[in-house]
DNA sequence: ATAAACCTTCCCACGATTGGAAGGTCAAGG
DNA sequence: CCTTGACCTTCCAATCGTGGGAAGGTTTAT
């Protein structure tokens, strides 16, 4: 089966299985003559792995170690399950990230008259002087209960388990 | 003011500021004789401006209407609040994505002993067959009412308004 | 005078994905 | 047999927002 019809049959595309294969998450499938990549009914099965697990919003990383306790047969279920918690740990941290912007945001859009006239309060939030002594309308900025995440946000979260992206291994080889 | 001292007092590293400053989302300040930017208070109440709408999980995009919002005194708040809203279904949209996700995981994971044995919910589920036709456990997979939206996800979203990406602007002038 | 702490520009990296160019291959129809 | 279109190959670039760092110049404090 060439790539087409992988991708077709598994939900990754042609691009992504490519992908995959050049960071080491899926081994190198065997040519055709032509050189064409040729995959088993085994390659897709562990694409469609991939797939689902991407849809569960699995990083690269963690989708690898999901493939290796999959291809254990002595694993641990507890390995999965930790690897799954600590996922959920943080799709709910972002959620709840995203959701207290969005409170925030909906509660100043709840006071915004929302008509031709410039004052607006989320405007005037965005424009707060900070080293206001007093003067600060707290009903309007920060009412989510986030206090002093302001200044740090965005840090790179899952370390590397082991492949590496080796864009350029076939370089001086081919 | 410098670009740390600006960078300080506003909350936006100096590494941001020199790169809203490139793809023009603020303007260009002036500079002293050594070629040191030179921020005035107004620049860094923009800056400051800039960060809260970050921190709001506005767009460089969004950022910048609400910038030009901002400057327009005779803005009408009904335009401010429609980007707010905008805004407020895109994060809600997320964050429903994520929480659906986080919910079927965990659900998974309840389901799953977290021994040393190896059988297992969660790579029950991310190994099943596709066409299986019958032999489904409908408690696991996808119990979290998304339907049909496995396959199509990730795409651009926000549109350029006007700000493009002129990084190497200062490459033949300068 | 010298060293530390700044600043400048330029390039690269991340993550996951898409787009496209340039070129080779395969299958179908004439 | 030849053409055409649909595929495949590799390589490069872009996305988005941010950080890291090199190479070199400047300011400031000792």
């Amino acid at each position: 089966m060439n790539i087409g019809k992988a991708a077709e049959a598994s939900g990754v595309s042609a691009k992504m299985i490519r992908y995959y294969e050049s960071i080491g998450l899926i081994p190198e499938v065997s040519r055709t003559e032509a050189g064409y990549r040729d995959y088993s009914d085994k390659d897709v099965h562990r694409l469609r792995f991939i797939r689902r697990a991407r849809d569960l919003g699995f990083s690269v990383d963690q989708m690898a170690e999901l493939l290796a306790l999959w291809q254990d047969r002595g694993r641990a279920s507890a390995d999965v399950k930790r690897i799954a918690l600590e996922h959920v740990a943080e799709l709910e941290r972002k959620a709840r990230e995203l959701m207290e912007m969005s409170q925030t945001l909906s509660h100043l859009a709840g006071n915004c008259h929302g008509d031709d006239r410039p004052d607006c309060p989320i405007i005037n939030v965005l424009s707060e002087q900070d080293g206001s002594a007093g003067a600060k309308s707290d009903a309007a900025g920060h009412c989510a209960g986030e206090s002093d995440k302001s200044h740090e946000h965005a840090q790179p979260r899952f370390g590397k388990t082991g492949i590496e992206p080796d864009r350029k291994r076939r370089q001086g080889s081919d």
